[in-house]
DNA sequence: AGCACGCCGACT
DNA sequence: GTCGGCGTGCTC
């Protein structure tokens, strides 16, 4: 249940569409002040508070507003606005609302919406609202430390206690002698009476930060009111270039065009022929790209788009087409119409930075129409985007994962492009929310299409499409479902043929290399054909898993039907293998236990060891890598794919990233160096997504006039997953892998919800898992819910960024994860730990490691 | 998050 | 005896 529900009868239609005015504190009426109930941001305290409202603000529900709290000035939404206080609360506690920050952000079912994610995913309602609205609007007060230099006398520090020393130090090295108060506690010992005594000497000074907030960027403008007004030849001249554009400049444009000073044209305002004022400029960075015209469909593109244009109501498409297959165009023929009625369509990629090619193509469509919103942009940005979307003009937004809450009055598309792909779930902070999910929601809202995209669907989304008789009934979807297929690539190009190379043979043959015979033959006449390969590597640096060179046998947990991982930590000198589902662990093996060969081997090589080979056996091509670690900074994506679609290296080395948004024509060669790294993850969706991933990354070859090839290594041939990527046959992939799923009870033939739990404290996780697993137990023992709970087990990765992390695991029948977490109380868990182990719950996890 | 209040060990 | 550590609890 939420805390609180807005009252049905409260005028927020009122908001929705009113024009954005910043600090427009105009008063209707004299004093209509009163009390407004705020949910305050702040960590530990997400309740509503309530607040007088000074005489000279406005306040309607769904407005930002910054307020006091405690020591600091806090962000937080209005949620109602009262004319009396509650019984229980005295006047003299409620303090004054600080300001109004923004307004008209919340429509009755954007709120709705807000409430719906908050309630699924078990997480504060606040923590939703902090990744709808874009960042810096929810300000915090800081507490400064800043050095008086002057007060100092020379030498003096000589005599201070350690603590007091080096906060002096740490001032003194940075530029303005000023560090925040936060900053210097975690740095030095004792800071708290280094400080007292540095601030009685008064060489220091402690100061409040007020947040700062993200504000619409001014610029003077320049606007012609009176072309008659008398005027010196010079001034008459930039009046003329005034009236040339217009009547209306920004001032600095005016100035730089002709070439004077701001004197001269605030010479002419005096005499009253020109007004200068203030006015909002909304940033935008997007580079003006040559515009682009609908291109001629197939068959079954043209198809998919009468189709989509012909719905009425809400609706979730799967757009199921092989790589190469355009589904992009279908996209953009789809959202024309959209706009021409005047609404707006948003468009979700996986990694915006992965994919400028789509980004570049609805640019060349729709040009000032398309707007980007992505982490990547500055807060100001962001901000300004966000403001443009709350306007009702027809638009397209392309953006990641957060961009599901654009705040789009009129949505009448809404686009999933690589619907497989997992980084539409979210499981860093809480909310742990799916986009996919949050959508099906949002067209729902909106009575609008949903249109998933991809050339291989994820199995949950396969399975709202393709319900088969002989799998149980899942729960009733939002939307109707409707089956688009794109079989046949543009320009009827065909799909690359894909060879299984068996690399148990190549051993036997004596060859040691990672790369077999024939991909060394392929990519040796990669020079001479003038033609450009790709190798895939799934860089696994952490945890790796166990294999029998000889036979292809992969150590396995005899509970759960995952492969086991292998631990070997500095504390423990046996290396051993542990299952991270129920964990179970065994002592690590010096033999297979099925052939008996003494070669196992734990594999862990990355794109670096494949390009180092590269490098040795073949010195005269050109390799670049294509990896997190060389596309850190920003662009780096872009300037390397543009490297390589120039030509200027014959190899690109990467990872999961080259399944995406290449399409380089020249590409004729894709080699998957070692499939045995995807198909053995530790995890119920290892097959699905390795089978994603390998199909992704085939398809990128063969996409010019040229015909490809994929070469697949493996010591598992005839795994079912390999098989399936050779004869590029999906449906039976499909099916198969439901089938297992049931049979194992796994998504989505149940729904699993997870139970992250760390600290810096290894002993008190564990303590505080097994507590929290046994009071859950006992729980579901006395109410006899249907559910299993599984571990408490240590994470795949006990320790990251020194926090020590153990899970717990709810399975439940498909669709009753909410009901449990209401019976178990799950949100309120969180109060049930000790305050230095968090707990995160993630409901629908895709990342169980 | 920040800050206050409040209860146990090493100093004058 | 006090000063000062930081362990819970509250912030309209």
């Amino acid at each position: 249940m939420p805390q609180f529900v807005l009252q049905p009868d409260l005028d927020l239609g009122a908001i929705a569409p009113r024009p954005m005015c910043a600090e427009g504190n105009l008063s209707y009426s004299a004093s209509r002040a009163g009390w407004v109930e705020v949910l305050v941001d702040c960590p530990g305290a997400q309740g509503v508070y309530t607040y007088r409202i000074p005489e000279e603000i406005t306040i309607q529900p769904g407005d930002i507003l910054s307020v006091p709290f405690g020591g600091q000035q806090v962000g937080g939404v209005a949620i109602q606005v009262t004319a009396a206080l509650t019984e229980a609360l005295d006047a003299a506690v409620v303090r004054d609302v600080e300001d109004v920050v923004c307004r008209g952000f919340f429509s009755p079912t954007y709120w709705a919406l807000l409430h719906q994610v908050a309630d699924y995913y078990c997480t504060p309602l606040m923590q939703v609202v902090r990744v709808a609205l874009p960042p810096g609007l929810l300000g915090r007060s800081q507490r400064r430390i800043r050095l008086r230099p002057d007060a100092i006398p020379p030498g003096a520090e000589e005599f201070l206690q350690t603590a007091a020393r080096q906060i002096l130090e740490r001032l003194r090295g940075q530029k303005q002698g000023d560090y925040t108060w936060n900053y210097l506690q975690r740095n030095v010992r004792g800071a708290k009476r280094g400080l007292q005594d540095l601030l009685q000497r008064g060489w220091v000074e402690s100061y409040l930060e007020p947040p700062s907030r993200v504000r619409p960027k001014q610029q003077l403008a320049v606007t012609l009111v009176d072309s008659a007004a008398a005027l010196s030849p010079r001034q008459q001249e930039v009046v003329d270039v005034l009236r040339r554009h217009g009547g209306d400049l920004w001032l600095q444009d005016l100035l730089q065009l002709c070439c004077t000073s701001s004197s001269v044209v605030r010479a002419i305002a005096a005499k009253g022929a020109v007004i200068l004022h203030h006015r909002e400029v909304l940033r935008a960075d997007l580079a003006p790209v040559p515009p682009d015209i609908p291109k001629s469909l197939t068959v079954a593109q043209a198809e998919a788009v009468q189709a989509i244009a012909a719905l009425e109501g809400p609706h979730q498409v799967l757009l199921h087409g092989v790589t190469g297959s355009g589904k992009t165009e279908v996209y953009l023929q789809a959202i024309a119409p959209i706009l021409q009625q005047g609404k707006s369509a948003l468009v979700l990629v996986p990694e915006i930075g992965l994919t400028p090619q789509l980004t570049d193509r609805f640019l060349a469509r729709f040009g000032g129409r398309v707007r980007v919103y992505h982490s990547a942009l500055s807060d100001g940005e962001r901000y300004d985007t966000w403001r443009q979307m709350l306007q009702a003009t027809p638009q397209v937004v392309i953006g990641t994962r957060s961009a599901i809450f654009a705040p789009l009055p009129q949505l009448g598309l809404i686009v999933l492009d690589e619907e497989h792909d997992s980084s539409f779930k979210q499981d860093q902070p809480a909310p742990c929310y799916h986009a996919r999910t949050v959508a099906q929601w949002r067209a729902a809202q909106a009575q609008c299409p949903l249109i998933l995209g991809t050339a291989t669907p994820a199995l949950d989304t396969w399975i709202t499409h393709h319900p088969a008789a002989n799998l149980p009934p899942l729960p009733p979807q939002p939307l109707r479902p409707l089956n688009l297929t794109l079989p046949d690539r543009i320009h009827a190009r065909p799909l690359p043929p894909i060879r299984v190379i068996d690399m148990r043979q190549e051993l036997q043959a004596g060859n040691r290399s990672i790369f077999s015979r024939s991909l060394q033959q392929a990519l040796g006449q990669l020079r001479q054909k003038r033609q450009q390969g790709i190798l895939f590597m799934h860089r696994r640096g952490h945890s790796t898993f166990v294999s029998c060179r000889s036979c292809g046998y992969v150590m396995e947990c005899p509970h759960c039907d995952v492969s086991l991982t292998y631990h070997h930590t500095q504390a423990e000198t046996v290396p051993y293998l542990r299952c991270h589902y129920c964990g179970y662990g065994r002592s690590h093996p010096d033999q297979c236990p099925d052939c008996g060969s003494p070669y196992l081997k734990h594999f862990g090589s990355g794109t670096q060891r494949v390009a180092q080979e590269l490098l040795r056996q073949f010195p005269d091509l050109r390799i670049l890598r294509y990896d997190s670690d060389t596309t850190r900074t920003k662009g780096s994506h872009r300037a390397l794919l543009s490297r390589f679609a120039q030509g200027e290296a014959d190899v690109l080395v990467g990872t999961q990233m080259l399944t995406k948004g290449i399409d380089v024509p020249q590409v004729t060669l894709v080699g998957i160096v070692a499939a045995d790294g995807l198909l053995h993850l530790a995890d119920y969706r290892a097959g699905e997504r390795a089978f994603q991933i390998m199909t992704q990354v085939a398809g990128r070859a063969g996409r010019g006039a040229e015909p490809g090839q994929v070469l697949v290594q493996t010591y598992s041939p005839q795994h079912p997953v390999i098989e399936a990527v050779q004869s590029q046959k999906d449906a039976g992939f499909l099916a198969t892998e439901l089938a297992q799923r049931q049979a194992l009870r796994y998504p989505p033939f149940s729904q699993i919800v997870l139970l992250r739990l760390s600290s810096p404290d290894a002993a008190e996780v564990r303590q505080t898992a097994e507590a929290l697993a046994a009071s859950l137990q006992t729980r579901i023992q006395a109410d006899q819910l249907d559910c299993e709970l599984l571990g408490p087990a240590p994470a795949a990765i006990l320790r990251v960024a020194r926090r020590y992390r153990w899970h717990l695991l709810l399975k439940c029948p498909a669709g009753s994860a909410q009901s449990l977490a209401a019976r178990l109380e799950l949100a309120q868990l969180r109060s049930r730990c000790p305050a230095v182990v968090s707990l995160t719950l993630d409901v629908d996890p895709l990342n169980l490691l």
